[in-house]
DNA sequence: ATTTACTGAGTGACTATTCAGTCTATTGGT
DNA sequence: ACCAATAGACTGAATAGTCACTCAGTAAAT
């Protein structure tokens, strides 16, 4: 691991742990083994690290969930799998998903991120837009239903981790299910 | 407005606005036109007041979404009403809805507060509990069901707000019917 | 030998919180 | 109705502390 990469996940961790306000540059620094002055060679400032680790998140999410982009035309069958993946890479990373969880919507989240990491989830709306033009979906804006199911299927997977309830196979199924369930016609 | 309300408003607009971290003491006080020393009669700390915001809002919400609570004896019905309050509770109040998504998972929120804002919405799960024993629902836990679509829902609303559509009463339609079609057998 | 990576004590700025004193409301005595 | 007297609300300058960030110097790599 880099020592960028160190510093991303010693951020992360410390912000889940404690809070934002409550973790100092020093005690990044000491958590990722480095020196103070490090974290300021690969970081303008705090904000950098914070937009950095929503960044690499985004990135990481996005490669697993469209693994298998492009090799299925059928709409159902795509849903289910980019969801699968989703499901499966969040209960994998709970810290992962916390962190986006929190700072998605804050204000500490550039526009200029934002657009970035947005613009890797385009599949989601192409497979919506698919879906509506089959006629299979019901009649709202591709990004609202990308939204509606990406939140339910997301915090519910929060809620699960919270409440250390284990998601088995048979769960993940129903879940997966309902989220059909909402955007088809 | 009694002046811990001022307090409590004038924190929330600043925190969304610039973000936790960038909202020092003083601008708290001077946005609600008291002395910093008034803000320390109220609130014990910072962290005071965010929870304080916290449990204001629940606190609101919670009586907005029952208000016709024990009048009807649909489930269905019922569903419907309670989301479709909520709906308007959050697109009338886009501020406090930011505030609630940013802080709920939170670890500046604390348990107790946590705890004491979730008792007041035990009526979603007796409803799903009926749901669930009039063979309604999908087979999933009463808890499981109210996060899957509170947060859909919700963050619908959220996302509606960013990118500045108008939720039309026929948008909400279709949004409702996504919540109940996605909890139905 | 030169560049590049790394370090952490030190600096300056900022901010949470305190508290001594002022203002305001309420009470009760005349 | 007026006037103390008391209690409580309110204030912001001062304090004490924290923390983001710098930079002069050391270590490692090329």
């Amino acid at each position: 691991m880099t020592k960028a990469e160190r510093i991303l996940k010693a951020t992360l961790q410390l912000i889940i742990e404690r809070g934002l306000e409550r973790t100092p540059m020093s005690k990044i620094a000491d958590r990722a083994e480095v020196g103070i002055g490090t974290v300021y060679k690969y970081f303008k400032n705090k904000e950098d690290i914070i937009n950095g680790i929503y960044v690499m998140i985004k990135e990481e999410e996005a490669e697993i969930v469209f693994v298998n982009n492009g090799f299925n035309p059928d709409v159902k069958e795509t849903f289910m799998d980019y969801y699968a993946r989703m499901i499966d890479y969040f209960i994998l990373n709970p810290l992962k998903f916390n962190f986006i969880s929190q700072y998605a919507f804050s204000p500490i989240i550039k526009a200029s991120t934002q657009q970035k990491t947005m613009a890797q989830f385009y599949h989601f709306d192409d497979l919506y837009k698919k879906g509506l033009k089959e006629n299979i979906f019901k009649d709202i804006k591709a990004e609202h239903m990308t939204f509606f199911v990406f939140t339910a299927v997301a915090y519910w997977i929060k809620a699960a981790n919270e409440l250390d309830i284990k998601i088995d196979d048979n769960y993940k199924e129903v879940l997966l299910q309902m989220a059909w369930d909402a955007v088809k016609k």
